[in-house]
DNA sequence: TTGTATGCGTTATCAC
DNA sequence: GTGATAACGCATACAA
C-alpha cells in the first residue's frame, strides 16, 4: 500500500494525499474527508524510510549505550523516550558492551540511518568515531560524565566531584586510610576521571597520607574482581580503613568476601561504591554509594536535542546535574 | 556526501561505489581499492534510508515493550539486540507504558519504517493493531506470555504452568487453604490462563478443597487493586492462609496493607505473586513470585526473527521456555 | 569488470 | 485548492 494507492483510490492526486497527512489545513474539507476514509480502508502505512529520503528529516534519534541491561542506563533512555516519543521522534538503540571499537562501529551504523539527533553516553570515543559525530552536522548529547572539550552538548555530571564528595564523606565519618580500587583500563574514561577525583581529594582532605589505588586489571568488571581487589587491599595495604571502590559491583563483592571471611563491616573495614545500582541496597551490609541522575539525565538530553533540532541554530548546552551520596550502613 | 560524490572523487560510476560496498568480490582489486580510499577521504557513510527504500530491506527490528527501565524487559531487549546486532540488524524501541492505545500508536508508528521484523510483548493488542501487524507481512514474534492464537511466532513460557508449580510450591509450605486473586476481565488471556492453572491444581492438590477465585473486576491494574482484593480474601474467604496474586503489583499493595493493619506475612496470611518485576524485592517481607526467563526469550526471539527473516518461508515458531519459582520471605 | 536505465515511496517546487 | 514534475540516495536488472 502507497501513497499513490490511496490516491487513486480517493480519485485525487499522490500530492493531495500527502498534503492531507503533512498540512491538512490547505485541503479542502470534502477531499480531507475522502483521503480519509481511502487511507482507514486501505490500511495504509506511510513508509517513513521515503518520507525521510524526500524531506532530509528522519524523525528519529540514535541512542548509543554502554549496555541495555544496567538500569542506570535503562532509566536513562525511559527519560530520553518519554521526553521524544511524545514529539514524534522514534529511538534507535545501540549498545557497546563497554567497547570503544563496538561504539564507532555503532556509530557509523546508526549515523547510517540519518538520525535528527544523537544521544550517546560517555565521552570518551574513538578518534573516527569522534569525526564521524563532528561531521554528521545533527545534534548530539554527550552524556553522563562532563568533558571540557565536549562534540557538541552535554548533559551529566562530575565523577570527579562525586569521588571527592565520597572521600569527604569518608573523611566526616571518621576514616583516615582510604584507598582507591577499581578497573582503570584506558577503555572506561569515567573510572579514571574517579580515580583523578580520588587523588586530588586525597591530597587536599590527607596532606600526609599517601595516596593507595589499586587496579584491578584487564579483567571483567564483575563480583569475583572486587573479590581479587579486597584481597589486594588487605595485603598490599593493611592500614586500610576505608576502600572507594570504582563500581557498586566491585564493592558488592568485597561486601560478599567480607561477611565470608567474618571481616566486619564497616568495624574492621569500610567500604563505599560508586552508581546505586540495584544491587547497593541488597547486600549486607548495604552499600554506601553515589548515585547519577540517571532518569533526569535523558529527560534533560531529550529536551535539549529536541530544542536544537528545532531551532537549527548550532547552539549547545551543558548542563551539569549533580550527584547524591546514598549514605547506607557500610560506610 | 553521496554514493555519487563518491564515484566522482574515485573516477568510476555510483554503481562501481555501490558494488565494491555490496559484493566487493565482484569488483577488481585496483578498483576497489581506490573507492576505498575516496570513501575514507570523503568520510561517506551511506544512507541507509535510502538503501532501505531501494533495497526493499530495511536490516532494522522494532522492538514493543511495556517500559524500558521495567529491568525483565530491560533484559529481553538486552538479549535481543545481542542476537540481532551480531547480523548487522539495528533495533527501534518503543514503550507502552502499559496502554493498549500507546501499544497501537506504536505498531503504526514503527511498521511506518518498515522493519523486517518486530519483536513486541504481550498477546492482548487492540483489533487494529493485532490487524497491522498481520497485514505488515513481516515476522513477529510476541514475547512473554504464550497464547493459542498468535500472530505469527511466539516465545515465552506457560502462565497456566507457572501458577500450578506456585500452588505445588504452597502445599510443600505447609499451606492448605489458597485462594486465587486477580483481575479476570474476558480480554486478559494470561490472567484467565493463571486462573485455569490455578483450578487445575487446586482440584489435583487439594482434592477437599473448595477452589476459591476472587476477581477484582474492571478496574486499574494497580496496588490500590490488590488492597481491594486483600479485603475481599479476608471477608469472603476467611479461612484462607495463601493468596496467590495474578500479579507481583496486586501483591505488593496488599503487602503494604498487611504491614499497615499490622497482619503478620507469612504468619498470619501468606503472599505469592506473579512476574519477579522489581518491586518484589524490595517488599518487606520480601515477595515469593516466579520469574520469566527474560534475557532468553529476548535471545529465542532474536532467533527466531533472523531465520524467518531470512528463510522469507512463513514458517512460524512457538517457543516455551519455562520460568522459574522465586522462592522469598512472603510464603 | 564496469556502466546505463529505471524505480523504490515520498516531499518540494512550481504551475494551474 | 489541486495537480504535474522533479528530486532524495541507493539497488536492481540489464547491457556492454
Amino acid at each position: 500500500m502507497t501513497l499513490t494507492d490511496v490516491a487513486q483510490h480517493a480519485g485525487v492526486s499522490p500530492q493531495t494525499v500527502s498534503r492531507s497527512l503533512r498540512s491538512p489545513e490547505l485541503v479542502s474539507d470534502s477531499t480531507r474527508e475522502r483521503v480519509r476514509a481511502s487511507i482507514a480502508s486501505t490500511g495504509y502505512v506511510p513508509n517513513l524510510a521515503a518520507r525521510n529520503l524526500a524531506s532530509n528529516r528522519s524523525m528519529t534519534v540514535a541512542a548509543i549505550i554502554p549496555s541495555i541491561s544496567a538500569s542506570v542506563f535503562a532509566d536513562a533512555v525511559h527519560g530520553l523516550d518519554h521526553e521524544l516519543s511524545s514529539h514524534g521522534y522514534q529511538l534507535f538503540i545501540g549498545s557497546t558492551d563497554y567497547s570503544a571499537d563496538r561504539e564507532e562501529e555503532l556509530v557509523r551504523a546508526l549515523l547510517g540511518r540519518r538520525p535528527d539527533g544523537m544521544f550517546i553516553v560517555g565521552t570518551e570515543h574513538t578518534a573516527k568515531a569522534n569525526q564521524l559525530l563532528k561531521e554528521a552536522r545533527i545534534p548530539v548529547v554527550e552524556a553522563w560524565s562532563l568533558t571540557d572539550s565536549p562534540i557538541h552538548s552535554q548533559v551529566g555530571f562530575s565523577n570527579r566531584e562525586a569521588v571527592r564528595s565520597l572521600v569527604q564523606y569518608g573523611h566526616a565519618q571518621g576514616y583516615r586510610h582510604p584507598t582507591f580500587a577499581g578497573s582503570l583500563q584506558p577503555g572506561d574514561a569515567r573510572a579514571i576521571e574517579r580515580r583523578r577525583g580520588f587523588e586530588a581529594s586525597v591530597r587536599a582532605i590527607y596532606p600526609n597520607e599517601a595516596i593507595r589505588v589499586l587496579d584491578s586489571g584487564n579483567h571483567g568488571a564483575d563480583m569475583d574482581a572486587g573479590v581479587a581487589l579486597l584481597d589486594r587491599v588487605l595485603s598490599e595495604h593493611p592500614e586500610t580503613d576505608l576502600i572507594v571502590f570504582s563500581s557498586d559491583i566491585f564493592a558488592a563483592g568485597a561486601l560478599l568476601e567480607c561477611a565470608r571471611r567474618r571481616i566486619s563491616v564497616p568495624g574492621d573495614i569500610a567500604v563505599i561504591g560508586f552508581g546505586d545500582f540495584e544491587i547497593a541496597a541488597h547486600t549486607v551490609p548495604r552499600l554506601t554509594t553515589v548515585a547519577a541522575p540517571s532518569h533526569d539525565i535523558g529527560t534533560r538530553a531529550g529536551r535539549v536535542l529536541l530544542e536544537s533540532m528545532h531551532s537549527a541554530s548550532e547552539s549547545t548546552q551543558e548542563i551539569d546535574l549533580g550527584f547524591t551520596i546514598v549514605a547506607r550502613e557500610s560506610a
